[in-house]
Formats: structure tokens, C-alpha cells, sequence
DNA sequence: GGGGACGGTGATACTTAGTGTCAAATCCGC
DNA sequence: GCGGATTTGACACTAAGTATCACCGTCCCC
């Protein structure tokens, strides 16, 4: 996955320098969706504003996923390179993907009807998972 | 409209001040969506954290609604009441509103599937509008 | 192997959106 | 009109992200 990643960032013209490769080691390593603030604290030897560049990178790559929070909070994530949608838990934090052809469907029929040229969609959906309903 | 917006601020336990009516007024006088920035230069007398405030206020009563932009901006707008989801125009930044039980349905379906309980969810389309597209 | 050119980096300052604090002003019921 | 609660304004602050700019490293051509 991060090979995967590292290939996609030569692929598409920018260096593989070890700077991208301990921010994408840092994302690999990173269990839950994370902030920038969290990633530039775990890379303490590079720079705040590297940190947010690199990932901005990875973001148009489609090597992360930004998740806009319920509250206007920015988390970001590993894509997992397939277009997908969030279900994000507000108790635990946690993010499942899932993908439904019926709701892209239904955005594209909805934009159609109103006579868009659709580029693009976000669909988020917040509550609590499994484990944190009570 | 602007009234039942001032009845909303009333019936939930909220004063409607002289100030609270400017903002709703020149809420209302706003055709496309706005910005707080935007909104705080028109209503040069009232200060900056009350605009916010305010917006906040009225963004909890249903009274506008907030867009989040695919730039990561944010515009704010006068909502309708009703649920419903936004297509946002990238050229002239016009927004349509629309409806679409279908659309909750697969998101409901798919909350569903995953085991969350649903509390919110969003879902913004960006794209061209009929008058952008060329 | 030497030297540009150019992409990438770090430090720092800045911007934008929004919040916290607190004293003063305002409002509403009485 | 009075008093307590709410609201407001000024101001300082935070958080997320961008701009600038000098410097570094790497690739490529000779």
C-alpha cells in the first residue's frame, strides 16, 4: 500500500523524496484518522508547512481522503482508492467506507434534473457505530 | 419569511434584539450565499464576534444554512426549512436546493448495513449550472 | 565530474474562520 | 422604573492553512 502510494507519486511526475516517504510511513502507521496537527507531531524533524503540503499532495493523488467532520473539524484518512462515501462515528472517532452505486445514482439523476454538469460529490454521514450506540 | 425567522428566534426562548433583526434583515437582502465576512461589511455597526454568533444562532435554529464549498470555504445561506441537500454551481457560485427521499433512503439503507445509528448527514454536489455550462 | 535548472524543504509571517473573556449595554417581567 | 438575565462589542486568541523566500538536493547535460 504505501509501495503502492510511493509509485503513484513518481507515476504522476513529483520525487519520492525521503521527506514524502516518512509522512507516508506516518500515515500508514496511523491506525484512526488523524489531523495535521497529530502527523506533524509524530514527524517532529520535518516542517508544520511540509506536513500540510504533502498531504494536500496525497490528496489530489487520492493517496488520503479528508473527512469534514460533523463539528467543521478536517480529519484525514488512507483512501482506499475506489470512490467511496463516510459513515463517521462522533463517539469513537472511527470511519467505516462504504460505496453504493443507488446513491451515486441518485446524486447524478438529482444534478441531472437540475440541469448541472456535475464534477464532483461528497457524501457524509454522522451517527455512532456498533460499538459506541448504548 | 423574515418574520417567521424572528417568531423561530422568539419561540425557542431567544430575544430578538434590534441587532438580531439587522443580521435577519440583511440576511434576506442577500441573493446568492454569503460569507460572515461579507455579511459583517454590510452591517458595519455590529461587531464581528456577534455576526458569528448570530449566524450561529440562527444556523442551530434552521434559519440559514451552512455550504461547505469544494475549495474548503465555507458561504452560508438562508435555509428553507425543509431537509434538503445543495448543488453548488463552481462558476458563479449559485446554489440550488433540492429534495430527494430516494437519496435519504440509500443513506439510510447504507447506515443501516453498517450498523450506525444516524444522526445527521450531509451531501453537497458541485458542479456547472445550466447558465455556466458552456 | 562540474554546474545549472528545477522541484522540494524549512522558517516564518500571514490569512481566514471562528472562539473565549469580560465589562458594559440592553431587554423583559414585574 | 428596577433588577436580573441575556446580549453585545472590543479584543485577544486559536486553529487550519497559505505565501514567501532563501536554501538544499537531485537529475541531466555537457
Amino acid at each position: 500500500m504505501a509501495t503502492d502510494s510511493a509509485a503513484r507519486i513518481e507515476d504522476t511526475g513529483h520525487r519520492l523524496t525521503a521527506t514524502r516517504r516518512a509522512v507516508l510511513d506516518a500515515i500508514a502507521g496511523s491506525p484512526r484518522p488523524f489531523t495535521i496537527e497529530e502527523l506533524s507531531e509524530r514527524l517532529p524533524d520535518i516542517g508544520r508547512a511540509t506536513v500540510f503540503r504533502t498531504v494536500k499532495l496525497l490528496h489530489e493523488l487520492d493517496i488520503v481522503c479528508r473527512l469534514p467532520l460533523e463539528d467543521g473539524g478536517v480529519r484525514y484518512q488512507r483512501a482506499s482508492g475506489e470512490h467511496h462515501h463516510h459513515l463517521i462515528c462522533g463517539g469513537c472517532g472511527a470511519v467505516a467506507e462504504f460505496s453504493d452505486p443507488a446513491l451515486d445514482a441518485a446524486i447524478e439523476r438529482n444534478a441531472a434534473a437540475a440541469g448541472f454538469a456535475l464534477d464532483a460529490h461528497s457524501a457524509e454521514l454522522y451517527g455512532r457505530c456498533v460499538a459506541c450506540r448504548g
